[in-house]
This record gives C-alpha cells, structure tokens and sequence, in this order.
DNA sequence: AGAAGGCCCTGCGTGC
DNA sequence: TGCACGCAGGGCCTTC
C-alpha cells in the first residue's frame, strides 16, 4: 500500500508528536508479521523514548534511546494510529499487533490487516547492515536521481523500464502506483527495455520522480483503499492520478482509453496514446 | 548474476 | 443470497 510519499507523510507527523515521549506500556498481539514474531518487542521497548523519526525508502526508522531503533515496513495494509490522549483510542480496533502507550496518556498503534509489515528493534548502529535496509538504492528525496546516473544504473539491464523503477535496490521508495504515474507523465511506454532507453529519456524520468513525490507529500498521499495518516485519515493524492487505476477510463491529456497490463505480477497502467514514441516525438514538434 | 514467479495474509468487489 | 474467484500501495525466497 503505501510507498514514499504516503510513508514520508507518517514519519512527518509522528516527528511532530513522538520525540521524547517514553514508552509506559507495551503489548503485541501474538500474531506475526511477515513470519517474524514481535514477542520480544514490549520488554524491549518498555522505558524507552523516542527520538526523531527518519525514513529511507518505505521503511520508517524509529529512534530510540539506549541506541535502539523501531525499525518499521508497512507492507500492504499496515498503518500507524497515534491518539494523543490514550482514551480516545479505540479498543475494539481489529488486527492492532503492536500497542504503546507513553507516559502521561498518548498511544500510539501498529494495525495492519494482511500482516505483510514489519517491526524490528535493532541497535541503532547496525542499521546499515541490517538485511532489510543494506541493499536499498538511494532515497530519491535525498539524493534526486538525473538522467545520466540512472541511464548508468540502467546499463546491460534487460528488465521494463516498469520493473527496472519498482526495484528497490536502484531507487528506494517508488512502488506500483507512482512508477504508472511518472511514466506516463515522462511519456514513455512501461514496456520498454531499461537498458535502451536513450539518455533524453532517462532525463524525462528524473525529472517527474521527485515532482510527483513532493505533490503527493503535499497531499498526505494515496489512499486507493486501505492507508491512513497517523490520525486515521485518507491521503488527497487519488484524485490527481493520471493512470493508476483508471483502464478503460479516457486519458486526461488525450482522451485514449487507459490500459491496464499485467508486469512482474504487478498492475501497469498507461495511456497507450501518450506514451509511446511517435506520441512524443508529435509533442515534441509541436512544441518547436 | 539477473530476472521471473510464487508465496505470505485478509478483505472486498464482481460475476455466476 | 451465496459462493468462487481475482485483485490489492509490499518484500522475500526459490528457481531458472
């Protein structure tokens, strides 16, 4: 469910309410999350407060002291919940794996439905060799790609262009949804071959991937059907979509009939009218 | 070594 | 109405 933008927006605000607040109660559901058990996680967190919450990619990492770190994924379905006053939580909530609640009252949840999360507490100091962060590729709000490192990533690759973007360990933090959306805003055809495309068009994509970021950041992300912000609200994203979930739908820009195709198991959309060669090269001219 | 496919899980919408 | 099926913002592991 949620990648970079919807992620960033939660690490935002938690920045705003958890720094300094120290964990009084702690419990898990005795479900486990990606196969993983979180029964170690109150005694370990039990005392301990928070620091400043960072992010790379889809994970959020959630400083501790005593050089501890809550290392978070929310996978498909998973969301944090925070009530600023505990009693206001509600405790009929289903599918809650993690409770906290801090020292004078606030609480802070982890829910997540299909369990395709993940909680982790780690030494802060070993995170860059924690399995799970090691391999990622750069977050893109750090350092912004340009057409010419990503062409170079791209070398001797022969996956689509669409999976070559969904892999983490070239850029971290781009998933199905905003892949669609900044191919189509680059004008190029999800199918291509990573490593043919030309350098033009390498620079075509750099330059939406942190612009569509930034202007679902601005919106508190996508909620296509489950993620919510921290106070349980949808993210403002979804109707600025272009393609996502719009097949059989008419382009915005064009007026085609956006496609849906299945890659690396995963849903594709794209405007066949937009993104394909000669559609660029027409844009192109027009616009000399 | 890189790429593709299956798997993990629950819930919801669709079509018969 | 009920049931089967396909599909869903994810990553990881196995296989080829």
């Amino acid at each position: 469910m949620p990648e970079l933008p919807e992620v960033e927006t939660v690490r935002r605000m938690l920045a705003a309410h958890l720094p300094r607040r120290a964990v009084a109660r702690a419990s898990v559901s005795g479900q486990r999350l990606r196969s993983a058990s979180l029964a170690s996680l109150p005694e370990r967190l039990r005392g301990r407060h928070f620091r400043e919450p960072r992010r790379t990619g889809k994970f959020l990492l959630l400083d501790l002291d005593a050089g501890l770190t809550l290392l978070s994924h929310l996978g498909m379905s998973g969301r944090w919940l925070f009530w600023p006053k505990g009693d206001l939580a509600d405790d009929s909530l289903p599918h809650v794996h993690l409770r906290l609640e801090f020292t004078g009252g606030g609480r802070l949840w982890y829910q997540d439905v299909r369990r395709f999360g993940m909680l982790r507490v780690v030494p802060t100091a070993e995170l860059a060799r924690d399995a799970s962060l090691r391999l990622l590729g750069p977050d893109p709000l750090v350092s912004p790609p340009t057409g010419a490192s990503l062409r170079a990533l791209a070398s001797g690759s022969r996956t689509s262009v669409k999976a070559f973007l969904l892999d983490q360990r070239r850029i971290a933090g781009l998933g199905n949804i905003y892949v669609s959306e900044i191919l189509f805003r680059a004008g190029l055809d999800p199918r291509r071959n990573a490593g043919k495309l030309a350098l033009a068009e390498w620079s075509r994509i750099a330059g939406e991937i942190v612009p569509v970021l930034e202007a679902s950041i601005a919106r508190m992300g996508t909620t296509f059907s489950t993620y919510r912000t921290i106070w349980n609200e949808p993210g403002q994203y979804g109707d600025q979509l272009l393609v996502y979930d719009r097949a059989g739908e008419p382009c915005r820009r064009c007026g085609t009939e956006v496609r849906r195709i299945v890659q690396v198991g995963r849903s594709t959309f794209f405007c066949p009218g937009c993104q394909s060669r000669s559609a660029w090269a027409r844009a192109a001219r027009h616009e000399v």
